[in-house]
RNA sequence: GGCCCGGUCGUCUAGUGGUUAGGAUGCCGCCCUUUCAAGGCGGAGGUCGCGGGUUCAAGUCCCGUCCGGGCUACCA
């Protein structure tokens, strides 16, 4: 059998976790059998159509990793890929008109006005809402030739049968059937002349030769009135996997409300694209087993439908933490301090930064610092990554922890000042610190080590504790940070003789 | 309200009639250690939503019930 699936999202917003994560779906599914991904763009509403999403979208997808082979962007045998141009090529009208003619369609001509006080009306009576024949399911041809000669706009909506029962048959959840009498009809064809959802997509996936289609689980509710339109048309239909969705902390469907959860948004905020993947990718889906962390390739090797979960998940931040921690760590010095930079680099970051719920970080001006240390002094710059490595969760945590690398006098932390600062061996110390790194050129980490530990031998010190951290304040201005020696020889002796006179100054 | 879906540690999940219900994350502790992490080890955390059945045996099958969620547009 041959796989051909679809992503087909709305432009009218940038995709969020919960929308891309049936984009990977399609795609590994495409990948496990060998089949063909389609990029399809759904744009039939003119009102709440965002321009530049699209790009959006695309970003987003190559971002995280995921490729097709049939899209807007590169053509394919079905073009083309976008909505409102298969519209004006004519490729829906058609299929209205064979609808109209076999009964299975027809015109309605409410207002819009006359279809709110319709649902009033229903609510108020506590009856079913929507549009279950109003004046024109049943209206004579005459009817509806006054109506147009009147010049009224109207729309054209699937005539549902009645008195049946319609099967959808899920790849996830098995049969699922509803009484045709609760379906409403959906309108097909809107008074602007473009298509529905309800129209376009089923269209679309039929003459794409789409085998599955994979969507969220709000789709369930109008499937029967899709699988009523392909009864209609004669077409046999897809293979339906309604995914379950995810869910934001307060149990609700994730949506713009919940913060960050626009994909692209998580790229400033140092997540690593093969760590989002791999999260989002088992939030309804399992390989089976205690397997989770995963490269595409892994991913894809493994994905089918039947991993897939009937149950809705929720979106756990600290989980992706943990996973984006992981990913950071297995990357190489090199391809660390490349991405690092990168995105210091990237407008993208200083935008994301400077944003209201940002900006009293600093971080887009400590990003700015380590920029400028990248060009300046690479080789140190890189160094100093390599060191907070095995402390970062994201990628921006490196721009605040290796921020004292690259500015002359690093801010002091009071408290830490107050508590390591004061001690009366630490003038002393810090003297015989500078007299013994004073003109020097460098030193290993190897002599710092030794430096500190004949110190504290010296002055008759058992623990290595009072010695190292007044030093390391006065060197980071924090208590907290990589190995002291290992940042010591980084740091070197002109930047540590300094630092420890400041220091001195108010020790 | 109506229609529909779902329900295993806080969270993500393994589990397809017989397991001390496993893993991960988060939390706590110990080890390592110059700090913080990372890493290693250990711990707490689940009456498998609840109540009935079926069965020698049920998280797994059936019914009911409760709770949560989705949809209810000339939006997708």
């Amino acid at each position: 059998m041959s796989v051909r699936v679809r992503y087909a999202p709305s432009p009218t917003g940038s995709p969020h976790v919960g929308n891309i994560r049936t984009a990977l779906y399609d795609f590994l599914l495409a990948r496990h059998f060998g089949g063909v991904n389609v990029l399809r763009i759904e744009d039939t509403d003119r009102a709440r159509l965002i321009p530049g999403c699209e790009d959006d979208i695309v970003e987003s997808l190559h971002w995280l990793g995921m490729d097709w082979q049939e899209g807007p962007d590169r053509g394919g045998p079905f073009a083309p890929y976008r909505q409102s141009e298969r519209k004006e090529a004519g490729i829906y009208d058609g299929w209205i008109q064979v609808l109209l003619e076999r009964g299975d369609a027809y015109k309605a001509f409410e207002t819009p006005e006359e279809l709110a006080e319709m649902r009033e009306y229903q609510q108020i009576n506590k009856l079913p809402e929507g549009y279950f024949g109003g004046v024109w399911r049943d209206a004579s041809p005459s009817q509806v030739e006054a109506a147009e000669r009147e010049g009224k706009q109207g729309v054209v909506r699937l005539r549902v049968p009645r008195g049946r029962t319609i099967v959808l048959q899920d790849a996830i959840r098995g049969r699922i059937e509803f009484d045709s009498d609760t379906i409403d009809d959906p309108v097909l064809l809107k008074a602007d002349g473009m298509p529905t959802y309800h129209l376009a997509a089923m269209v679309d996936d039929h003459l794409m030769e789409i085998t599955h289609v994979i969507r969220g689980e709000e789709w369930i509710a109008s499937a029967p009135k899709h699988i009523a339109l392909f009864e209609a048309l004669g077409w046999t239909p897809p293979e339906f996997v309604h995914v379950p969705v995810i869910k934001g902390t307060d149990g609700k469907k994730l949506s713009k409300r919940h913060g960050d959860t626009a994909v692209l948004d998580f790229r400033p905020a140092g997540y690593l694209p093969e760590a989002l993947a791999n999260f989002i990718a088992l939030i309804g889906w399992s390989p089976g087993g205690n397997r989770e962390l995963m490269s595409m390739d892994e991913l894809a090797e493994a994905f089918t439908l039947d991993g897939l979960q009937p149950s809705s998940g929720v979106f756990d931040r600290e989980k992706l933490d943990w996973m984006n921690g992981h990913y950071i760590r297995e990357l190489d010095s090199e391809g660390l301090f490349e991405r690092v930079v990168a995105l210091a680099a990237s407008p993208e970051t200083s935008e994301y930064w400077s944003r209201e719920d940002h900006a009293s970080t600093g971080v887009g001006l400590k990003f700015a610092h380590l920029s400028e240390a990248a060009r300046s002094e690479p080789e140190y710059a890189r160094e100093a990554v390599v060191l907070l490595r095995e402390r970062a969760t994201t990628l921006a945590d490196f721009a605040p922890a290796c921020e004292f690398f690259f500015v002359e006098d690093p801010s002091m932390d009071p408290k830490a000042v107050e508590k390591w600062l004061r001690l009366d061996h630490v003038p002393g110390l810090f003297e015989d610190m500078m007299t013994a790194l004073q003109g020097r050129d460098r030193v290993s980490v190897e002599e710092c080590e030794a430096l500190l530990r004949d110190w504290a031998a010296a002055h008759g010190f058992e623990k290595l504790g009072p010695i190292v951290h007044p030093i390391r304040v006065a060197l980071t201005g924090s208590t907290v940070g990589p190995g002291l020696f290992e940042l010591m020889a980084l740091l070197g002796p002109r930047r540590m003789c300094h630092r420890l006179q400041e220091a001195r100054k108010i020790a």
